[in-house]
DNA sequence: TTGTACGCGTTATCAT
DNA sequence: ATGATAACGCGTACAA
């Protein structure tokens, strides 16, 4: 025989078993009690006491092999730490764990090969369901996504035909906002710092100042556009080039990073915001507010995307065969200081 | 008879028994294959194939439940958006997913009934252990920790005898970096802006200034001191009230947040920093190196302890007989423009 | 080397 | 209402 011990407990703590034995009932006795399900009164109360006693506490992971149900929610972003994906994190954290859930979180670094490699581990099931919000979506994205046993929801573009819960925003129009703003408040040497423009994000709002500008007869000048990293050493760097070459009355930045790294190379360099050079980013972090002067920027939802995303999920997860849905947070100007109208006008 | 299927998995996935049956095999040979143990090269070669053509993944939770190890690391801090717990968690998850583990991260909005939930929540085991940062530490905190079947180590301060993992970092010596650098380089009227006193670093914070003061043979002017939350609107309001009834040649903030939210103050009040008030604050996060001027600001080395805690744990779960261990962080000051020497001395 | 069978801890089904 | 037992999917001790 092999059966050394027949349900006793390795590690010494109890289980169903050892509860049942100790009020005298069967394990499947037991197993209802402790569930709220039908039983005798005076069973309920041996149950109950014997639980206690022994400080029973139900083993989450056997309770998810029976019930195929982890109750973990994963998200995959490139940098935890970045101030756009922490406040997706954070309204995404709210909403799984008010549904009792748990949120396991990946930093893919970007990385397209971990990304992938992370979708398809989705196969062995260690979570219910996954967030993921990639820099730029490749066949295989797709496939791993269409293959995974668990939904996946992705934050940001992708195809029209792809079968994939999607949240995403129009960062093209939200461009057009900021420069349609600038005008108004009479610059027309307007700079756009940007991020690469082989990601999804920097191709878009380079076709979306391009655009906005020729909706206001504006011929763009290629020395007052200027390409750099979604970072802010990269965005400073970036600025202080731009500014060494021209003299822009308008500064945008395809971030807040980089406005912010904007905003230094203007200080430093004796330039007066707004007065001198108007300053406008993208994304609308925390950070915006605590620049001084505070930034204006142009908010993409980042925290309402991933409340969305979240709840995507969670419905998918509890309705697997809803039809994919697509949905539109749509941006939105904030105007503060640094990019107010100045009373003289800007400098000429 | 109950059995309608006999390890024919529901949802179509295929299980070790499909493998198995495919190849032609018991399902321990087939196990023993996936799982790199010994095998004759023809039952390899048959194994190998049936997976690759059912497309057989291991299925995560029923590894557990075997294992009895869950493959997740838990981390629980009040705001997983504030920059001090991000710093934290992004080389906490660095440390987790390099030894192919997963981060599960919970807020606990730094209430303490949900803390001590977290924790006994672990007797269910959901995951192999629990790197905890509290404001404070209660007796239910130490309780629950002691009776989790699983290892949590603290980011914190701890009762000297409590048999825990812990990380600290002295704030109270950082606190006297600051002052000492302020008085060095001219200062002598230095406020405070501090966070609320009946919390673990507000404490020690307090004492640390008034400490230092007396050092350099100065009485601490209770105008000077002023008491806030650890966010940026309430630092702000926290020295604008300070200002309006003081007036400081130096300011140094319980953490940067509150730093920054002074910079507004000083500034919107027409105050010049460094010239006319030297500005340092706490936790050198990278909104430190963002401000203009650059912040001073003491490093309590917020990624450094997010990565020992990770280390620490990681050990523990391998080796769960170890002795507590206790390990330190120590302060260091990050000197900016903020707080560089003036040529003409501080407004006098 | 290979197969049989048990155990991980829980829930669910069936028969009593 | 209760108890015996299958089942979730995997790893492995033991016997052959």
């Amino acid at each position: 025989m092999v059966r050394k011990r027949l349900h006793d407990p390795v590690d010494g703590r109890p289980t169903v078993h050892t509860v049942a034995a100790r009020a005298g009932v069967s394990i499947a006795s037991a197993s209802r009690v402790l569930n709220g399900l039908g039983a005798s009164d005076e069973t309920i109360r041996k149950v109950r006491a014997a639980a206690a006693e022994v400080g029973y506490v139900p083993n989450a992971i056997a309770r998810s092999l029976q019930s195929q149900r982890t109750g973990l929610v994963a998200l995959a972003v490139e940098d935890i730490g970045n101030p756009v994906y922490v406040a997706m994190m954070r309204a995404i954290e709210a909403v799984v764990a008010s549904s009792g859930r748990q949120l396991v979180v990946h930093a893919t670094g970007g990385h397209i090969p971990s990304e992938t490699a992370l979708l398809r581990r989705l196969a062995n099931r260690y979570v219910d369901g996954m967030i993921v919000s990639p820099i730029r979506v490749t066949n295989d994205h797709l496939t791993a996504m269409i293959e995974s046993p668990v939904p996946v929801v992705v934050i940001g573009q992708l195809r029209e035909d792809a079968p994939v819960d999607n949240v995403r925003t129009d960062s093209r129009t939200g461009v057009g906002l900021a420069v349609d703003h600038l005008v108004a408040t009479g610059r027309r040497r307007i700079g756009f710092v940007n991020g690469p423009l082989d990601t999804v994000p920097g191709a878009a709002r380079d076709a979306g100042f391009r655009a906005a500008l020729a909706g206001h007869g504006i011929e763009p000048d290629e020395r007052l556009i200027e390409v750099g990293d979604f970072q802010y050493a990269a965005g400073r760097a970036a600025a202080e080039r731009l500014l060494a070459r021209a003299t822009p009355d308008a500064l945008l930045c395809a971030n807040d990073l980089i406005a912010v790294g904007a905003l230094h190379a203007l200080l430093a360099g004796g330039r007066r915001v707004p007065h001198d050079v108007a300053l406008v980013g993208m994304d609308d972090t925390e950070l915006a507010q605590m620049m001084f002067p505070q930034l204006s920027s142009v908010s993409l939802g980042s925290a309402e995307r991933g409340r969305r995303a979240a709840e995507l999920l969670l419905q998918r997860i509890a309705e697997p065969a809803l039809p994919p849905r697509r949905e539109h947070v749509p941006p939105a100007l904030s105007v503060r200081a640094s990019s107010e109208p100045v009373a003289a006008g800007p400098a000429a």
